[in-house]
DNA sequence: TTGAAAGCGCTAACAA
DNA sequence: TTGTTAGCGCTTTCAA
């Protein structure tokens, strides 16, 4: 109590000293000794709480309350082997992701469910290959627990990690390759590119164009809708191929789109900023949409509400698709079952088509 | 090395056995081992490798990359009292945040910045009550080394804590209220906002609006600017203010303003964001840009160049305002003096004024 | 320049 | 239900 634990233990055993000098809160033992039980019965309560006596329970959670104790993460990670962390890795040139509005709600979204569970999230950038080795090196020494994948290319050295099961993962869309040995969250995006070109069709709209993006994380299945719906009217001179999914890609396959088939009526674009960017160039050819052309994106991000006309788009329900991810890797650290999972798209009418 | 340690060693003390079970890496024992020399020794060598032998450190730099060992940071830290990792804190609602293109980039680059010190970003949103805890607690735990703080609010419990020095952080932009005892890193509003104002007036134009928001991180600076300029001809009608830099309050501001002051014939807006929303109200209400009523913005964010007609604004080096910041707090946890900077800015000129 | 040994704060197995 | 104890993998004195 008013003891001088520092006078009265000169000896290292005297962990107060030491403590104090690093200007670290209260470890558990100090917590015990409050409490006037063992270190063991603090260790019990903090974790479950199972077979401690009520009293035991009170006195515990009283000392901590007027400690002000706080796990040390280190400590425990060291015996558990938990770190009670993930990494958010983004394998891929960042810029262009990071441009997407579509990321930033992940981010966010993941962030929020992962902090409902105490788990941290660790943002990793995979663009240098000086920055993927570092990640490989963080994800195989075991610094996390899983790992959220954003935008997986087949060729990555770290997808063929997850592959092969070095930690848990979930990728968010599919995977590109025959890795899809990771679990995915994604939107149906097939259907939702059926639901988007139907539409077009019903609108009374004959030469439906597509921009198109193959290369990217649900880019094939939408070309798919596409032509599962237009079958021999997708004319091979209708389909133009970017390689992301930004403003100047869209702007730059519209102009083509208006060179190749002058007589466009409508564009369904593989997402919303592939579609401001054909927006913005169809204002500059002169062409009214939707009068003269309509046009469709795909993702109904921020931006589909900014645009001139606003944008007729496909939902893409990302806030479900970041808490299933995180819902599905939680279970996967947990060693209990989880498998991929499709979410429904929804046909958003705005102005533009 | 051909015995096998398992057979030899039987007893608790063989640790082998245990941690293979966990499917754990190699430790610094067997690289140890392998390397012919003592634990102390290796550790020598992963850090900094002062008063080691070329030979015993060749050997151990051979041992490392043919285990393909990794430190564990649990158990470092553990000793060290160092985490290698910072905490990026959103201390503010964040939708409005994760809207903002700003808000990628400097995430983006802090994360580039780090990762080349072997450093991790773990991000933290602070929005609910709950949230704001969860970080308060965690970096008091002293979970992270240091904070980068984003859009630190002065009633925030976690920005007088961070003021009175509980851990080091560095924030972006200067923190409201008096704790500036928060070294900060920003960009010169107050001149960029002047060059901006003088760049309308030297147009010739006559009655130049503003929408400003002076409760958002550098708002108070712009606002200053634009008045240090125009002095009394900054008619109280003349300026709007909003709640925030996005897009629907920039239109917003915009229709009062024209309604306000039918006359106006340029528009300053606080953020690239606003002036888009400007932008689009303005032709809305069929005027010109810029023939009509010039716009200005602020930041050269990705979407002035995105919008119709591409946007006059101020260039922030927000990728500098990120290296500095990762620069200061890196300072800062080691103890170095560092201090608050401030970053020059630059009028980029397009089309809308 | 090196090795031995003492912990860092915690969990988990075991005995009581 | 509880206390005791043996490590988790590492850094860091301290001697040698």
């Amino acid at each position: 109590m008013s003891q001088n634990a520092d006078a009265a233990q000169p000896h290292p055993k005297s962990r107060g000293a030491a403590r104090r000098a690093m200007r670290r809160g209260p470890t558990i033992d100090d917590v015990a000794e409050l409490a006037g039980v063992s270190r063991g019965t603090v260790s019990r309560v903090l974790n479950g709480a199972r077979y401690v006596s009520p009293a035991a329970l009170k006195a515990v959670e009283r000392a901590v309350r007027t400690t002000g104790y706080t796990v040390n993460q280190s400590a425990r990670s060291l015996v558990t082997k938990q770190s009670n962390a993930v990494a958010f890795v983004l394998s891929e040139p960042q810029e262009r992701l990071f441009e997407d509005p579509n990321f930033s709600v992940l981010l966010r979204c993941c962030t929020q469910a992962l902090a409902e569970h105490d788990i941290s999230l660790i943002l990793m950038l995979e663009s240098s290959d000086a920055e993927r080795d570092r990640v490989l090196r963080y994800v195989r020494g075991g610094h996390v627990d899983g790992v959220l994948l954003i935008s997986a290319h087949s060729g990555d050295p770290l997808v063929a990690d997850l592959a092969r099961g070095v930690v848990p993962a979930v990728a968010c869309g599919r995977p590109g390759g025959p890795e899809s040995a990771i679990p995915y969250v994604a939107a149906e995006d097939t259907e939702g590119a059926r639901q988007m070109t139907r539409h077009l069709v019903a609108q009374g709209r004959r030469r439906i164009g597509m921009i198109a993006c193959p290369q990217v994380v649900g880019g094939p299945e939408r070309l798919r809708g596409y032509r599962d719906v237009l079958g021999r009217r997708a004319l091979k001179r209708l389909v133009v191929h970017t390689s992301d999914y930004s403003f100047a890609a869209g702007a730059a396959a519209m102009r083509e789109l208006l060179a190749e088939s002058p007589d466009i009526d409508a564009v369904f674009a593989a997402s919303d900023l592939l579609a401001a960017g054909a927006l913005a160039e169809l204002r500059r050819a002169g062409r009214r949409v939707p009068d003269d052309v309509a046009v469709g994106g795909f993702d109904d991000s921020r931006i589909a509400r900014e645009t001139d006309p606003p944008l007729t788009t496909i939902r893409q329900p990302l806030e479900r698709v970041a808490a299933d991810m995180v819902d599905v890797l939680l279970r996967l650290i947990r060693r209990e079952p989880a498998s991929s999972r499709l979410l429904p798209t929804e046909l958003v009418r705005r102005e533009s088509a």
